[in-house]
DNA sequence: AAATAATAGTTTAGCGTTCAACTAGATGCT
DNA sequence: AGCATCTAGTTGAACGCTAAACTATTATTT
């Protein structure tokens, strides 16, 4: 008997590795951006915050939870908690009963610049170590990857 | 004032975006990953399985939480759980009386072999819309940036 | 040899997430 | 109009993870 155990595991074992790679580089890259982020705030607080900079404006939670691809439970427990550090503001939409409109606030923008601040320097870190460039190679595909599987799971 | 919420958002921008790329991918996969596998098996339970095929032998919990960067506490309860499924078997290291030796066991192998068959058709679709080359073109810098943060964690 | 430090593993508290059930408001159909 | 269906958001149960405190055993130092 050879080592059938030696051999990748699966079919599409590349497929398999990148996923494998991306679980625990994902593992080790938020605990350790959850330990630099100031005042507890949580990388799911902190994605929002970073959403609205990008994109100011109101959004609607469900537009949130779309975007960052989890549940609306989990949407109203971050926002919960981002509009109780005054974070963001929360008004009901006056277009739509069901609905509420959710905006960055200042106290958020102020967060969110301090996040930067704290961030920086392990972002520098990373940069020194590999170049800019590599990332801005991987980036293509990663953006392919996550799009497609964000189409494929609407379709489900 | 132009718009000054266009541009990235950070130092380090490329960098900044594959990490959230890498975030939202790792969430899509991992809870369609979930879905697929069989009789209710975590993400978590499937890799230590994944791990002891590729890697026949014994090793300590410490050591299973080492490789896949998780903490003690989390190893004890995923062991915990594989225990109770009869797919591991943990017996006392008899040369250190505060450690553990953590083996697979014949039905760890079946269950294994029966997460890969429900996998394979969720892979093979993945890899007939991207093709097996752009994975594994991927994975070098993956692997590289993995083994990286692993290193970094190490010194904190 | 004795005391101190380090290591393996467990446990508990706190948080985040999913899933499913539920309320309330909007849409569509007949 | 009236009823069925869909959608927005909340809630609670179950689970995983981290962090920190704790026990038990081994290694090191003096």
């Amino acid at each position: 008997m050879t080592d059938r155990y030696a051999r990748p595991p699966s079919p599409a074992p590349q497929v398999f590795a990148v996923f494998n790679e991306i679980g625990i580089i994902e593992q080790l890259a938020s605990t350790k951006l959850e330990r630099l982020l100031p005042n507890g705030l949580r990388i799911s607080h902190f994605t929002v915050l970073n959403h609205f900079i990008r994109r100011p404006g109101q959004e609607t939670p469900v537009q949130l939870a779309r975007a960052f691809q989890v549940t609306k439970g989990a949407m109203t427990n971050t926002l919960g908690r981002l509009e109780g550090r005054g974070l963001i503001e929360i008004v009901p939409d006056p277009s739509d009963g069901r609905s509420k409109l959710v905006s960055i606030s200042p106290a958020g923008r102020q967060a969110h610049a301090d996040c930067l601040r704290a961030l920086a320097p392990e972002l520098m870190k990373i940069e020194a170590a590999f170049g800019e460039t590599v990332f801005a190679e991987a980036l293509p595909f990663l953006v392919e990857l996550r799009k497609w599987l964000d189409a494929e799971r609407d379709e489900a």
